[in-house]
DNA sequence: CGGACATATCAGTGCTAGCGAATATAAGTT
DNA sequence: AACTTATATTCGCTAGCACTGATATGTCCG
């Protein structure tokens, strides 16, 4: 299941809300989801099985509780995607966006010398 | 309909990646899209009709082609829900990225010397 | 142990999104 | 005007998702 398609369901955007300021329990996570949804205990914890399966959550037992996290990758993923489209909306900037990239990559690698390097994949 | 209801579609999202380079006709489009996922005609206009009635393309008229372009605003709404979940991966750039956005700023109140920005600290 | 909480799973079902086939509309060509 | 090309619309069908209700699993505590 590809990430946009997790991200589709407003229950499961939710719950990914919810989850971001930090760990939550699940009971904590559906009291919410429950009152604005109005839907039962089971769904929403099939929607947090959702997320988990697909990497969007992680789950941590803490005694009879279940804490969930929201995990990076998938919403990286999405992050990525979205990056051809950036410049429809922040043309005026391109140029600087590119040369921050550039810092970036220069930072991570900082071994050798990154010099006129692929501009788009 | 939420933006991410109408990314959650691949064939929907492939669209928008073919229009990535420019305005294209429907039947170009077309031509990849039932090449690549094997659907017909009719089902392409009908997943064409639901970008733009969601306003993420626009048609023009040249013709009797109709040429699609992707609109920004619908992916910069996505762009903007990710925002909190950013430093997630960027933990360590966030300095610099609050940086940048400074020069930004700058940049557009000022319209003095706007380089030597934003680089390295 | 036994009961009360916390959460997950299973089974069944209704609803809707996306599809193909047929057809409509509109422009271009001869 | 007839024919072709380009694209959209209508409609009936179907697969699959998200839900509820019932139940299972697991933990804490007296």
């Amino acid at each position: 299941m590809h990430a946009f398609e997790i991200l589709g369901d407003p229950v499961r955007r939710r719950i990914l809300e919810v989850l971001t300021d930090g760990e939550q329990a699940a009971g904590e996570v559906g009291a919410v989801i429950q009152r604005e949804f109005g839907i039962s205990q089971p769904a929403v914890s099939q929607q947090l099985r959702v997320l988990r399966e697909n990497g969007f959550a992680t789950v941590r037992a803490s005694g009879a509780r279940r804490l969930y996290a929201v995990e990076a990758t998938p919403l990286h993923e999405v992050d990525q995607w979205l990056q051809p489209y950036r410049r429809l909306w922040n043309q005026r900037l391109d140029a600087l966006d590119v040369e921050v990239a550039r810092g970036k990559r220069a930072r991570r690698a900082s071994t050798s010398n990154p010099e006129t390097e692929g501009r788009q994949t």
